[in-house]
RNA sequence: GGCCCCGUAGCGCAGUUGGUUAGCGCGCCGCCCUGUCACGGCGGAGGUCGCGGGUUCGAGUCCCGUCGGGGUCGCCA
């Protein structure tokens, strides 16, 4: 071991200790005989004095040396804010080269903006700055947390496999060919759903692993090919027992990594709630702004626009005074998400009402207009009218942008939220709006409420899952439910889905086989690891989090992956085999 | 798959209504400076303007296509 002291731990009560360093050269200055160098290790940063310039002449910014001195306090004069380690410095007897360092493709300083692109090229540099270091090492305390909490209480953690069966529901699977079985395909798992709830028919009762899982879908800020799931299991729960042991999670994680005592346990919101006050399955409810429900004040509306299933608005304080211009870029903003507009209202300082929609109105309906929505003189109220899902989720997309313009959010609040009662179908609808069938919101292995067990298949649509999701200031951490364990209610619930005793048979067979043979009543959760460190670190994008990303595109900049593979490769992988060929030996 | 934005030296950027030899900062190389810390001074190297095509006397600039990156909608049971 080469390396006695830690750069970063060094103080003034060290001073006249020999010590021995090894580490990275920050940054070199040099001023007449002497070389300053900025030594950097995984610790910290302490500066070096080398007085002798033939030890120190050759060295550049990163550089791997190993430095041998005695710690001194450093003289009176400026101080380097970058230099963290107190008021000392090392002075330098021998510098050895470890290894030499070529020109960087980019600076190290915290401080320039790199494009992506290039970091993550070059991925090994930029997480020897303090920032992107920081990330990775705030995700283990994260993952240590939520480790010493779960085997606190009793859970394994066991592994699952990764080569597993390609179910045709849900997102697209990512595919591995198998050689020796030409004409067959692995798929790697969306997620351990299935192999969890074996294990509870196992009778291991209490399962979670920090399970890799991989979706071939569209990649944005947060959402990579693979990601990170704490996957949670367990036999006999009830929702109380998941929202207790979460709660214990995360208390521990804010608590140990951010020193924040969350209050628990979290508030509950009913699904229909969040929606009709906030326009979302998961609300961001650090503000307020809340969605205002004017169907029934439209009822007779001669507003053509206005007849509609649902008519609602949101207001903007202070909104009336925005330019024209400024409302027609509302108007794209809205269009961009498929809307085909966004009516709205101005509420002038003479009592009128501005804005090309308020002359379509009657008399009686602009008189009441301000005291409806809710709006003070000044501010002004966008509308949404249409189908009551797609008009409440206008509305919401709305108020988020307004409390964006507006910065309305108060970034030091941490606001968790269970959101409960969710639907358990939700109906298909084809291009033509069509309602053609049902669909599960959650999945199809998630239980029915209690009260709604024996009949929930007469009447899809009113029935509730026995699901939650948990939300944090807005984004959805994860989510779960309480499983079906019957195999009356699973075939039912087939049944209603559309999918036949065959099909349900041919893909998921070996769970109802499992089911046959004496499963507890189960239930569980999962939560994105990426997206709780990239809230916990405040990063822009999970990508921040992950120690080698993916672009958008699917891609590995560093190594280069995907790429295409040779001719033998694929004949020997049996890409283009159909079942019941040899296999390549 | 749709829409929006970006691509100029190793990195970050500027580049006017199309017009001489494409600039600036940092970094890099050489020399100078005995306590620097965004050190400083002098000198220097470094560019297929993402790629292909078109318009034009002339294209970094305009047009078409394409590739790459970012964001977003669809999608993500």
């Amino acid at each position: 071991m080469i390396r006695t002291h830690e750069a970063g731990t060094l103080r003034e009560g060290d001073a006249g200790t020999d010590v021995v360093l090894a580490g990275w050269v920050a940054r070199r200055r040099d001023h007449g005989g002497v070389a300053f160098l900025d030594l950097r290790d995984a610790s910290g940063v302490v500066q070096v004095v080398v007085r002798e310039n033939e030890i120190a002449h050759d060295l550049r910014a990163e550089f791997c040396v190993k430095v041998t001195g005695s710690v001194r306090v450093r003289p009176e004069g400026n101080r380097n804010p970058a230099l963290p380690t107190g008021d000392v410095e090392v002075d330098a007897a021998s510098v050895e080269v470890l290894s030499a360092a070529a020109p960087l493709p980019f600076q190290l300083d915290e401080a320039l903006n790199v494009d992506e692109e290039v970091r993550l090229k070059y991925r090994y540099l930029d997480l020897r700055r303090a920032g992107p270091a920081h990330a990775l090492r705030t995700r283990s305390r994260i993952t240590r947390a939520i480790r010493q909490v779960m085997e606190e209480h009793g859970f394994l953690d066991i592994e699952t496999p990764t080569l597993t069966r390609s179910t045709p529901e849900g997102a697209r699977d990512f595919l591995v060919p198998v050689r020796l079985q030409p004409g067959t395909w692995y798929a790697l798992p969306q997620s351990p759903q299935l192999f969890k709830q074996l294990l509870m028919v196992a009778g291991l009762e209490r399962y979670y692993q920090i399970a890799r899982c991989y979706r071939d879908e569209g990649f944005r800020a947060d959402r990579q090919p693979e990601f990170t799931q704490l996957d949670v299991e367990m036999s006999f729960p009830d929702e109380e027992d998941v929202y207790a042991l979460t709660e214990a999670v995360f208390g521990r994680i804010w608590r140990d990594v951010l020193e924040v005592e969350l209050p628990t346990p979290f508030p509950r919101m009913p699904y229909e709630e969040a929606l009709r006050r906030y326009g979302s399955d998961r609300p961001d409810v650090r503000f307020d702004l809340e969605l205002v429900d004017l169907t029934p004040y439209f009822a007779d509306t001669p507003f053509r626009v206005f007849q509609a299933a649902h008519v609602g608005a949101v207001v903007m304080p202070g909104g009336a005074s925005q330019p024209r211009k400024v409302f027609d870029a509302w108007q794209e903003w809205a269009k961009q998400r498929g809307a085909r507009g966004l009516a709205y209202v101005t509420f002038l300082e003479d009592g009128t009402l501005g804005g090309p929609v308020a002359k379509n109105l009657s008399d009686a309906e602009r008189d009441g207009l301000r005291e409806a929505v809710g709006a003070s003189v000044g501010d002004c109220a966008f509308f949404a009218a249409g189908r009551r899902t797609e008009a409440l989720a206008l509305l919401g997309a709305t108020r988020l942008e307004i409390a964006r313009r507006l910065e309305l959010v108060d970034g030091s609040r941490w606001e968790f939220l269970w959101v409960t009662d969710f639907p358990m179908f939700e109906e298909v609808v084809d291009d033509a709006g069509n309602a053609v069938g049902w669909t599960a919101v959650h999945h199809p292995f998630t239980a029915p409420a209690v009260a709604d067990e024996a009949d929930f298949h007469q009447r899809p649509g009113e029935v509730m899952a026995r699901a939650y999701d948990l939300v944090l200031n807005g984004a959805e951490l994860g989510g779960g439910s309480i499983r079906i364990h019957s195999s009356d209610v699973q075939r039912r619930v087939f049944d209603v889905i559309g999918l036949t005793p065959e099909q349900a048979e041919e893909q998921f067979g070996f769970l109802l086989e499992a089911f046959r043979y004496g499963p507890p009543p189960h239930g569980g959760i999962a939560f994105g690891i990426d997206r709780i460190a990239a809230m916990v670190t405040g990063s822009e994008s999970i990508r921040e989090v992950i120690a080698f990303p993916k672009t958008g595109g699917g891609g590995d900049p560093l190594t280069g992956a995907p790429t295409p593979i040779t001719a033998e490769q694929r004949r020997e992988a049996g890409v283009d085999a159909k079942p019941g060929d040899k296999p390549v030996t």
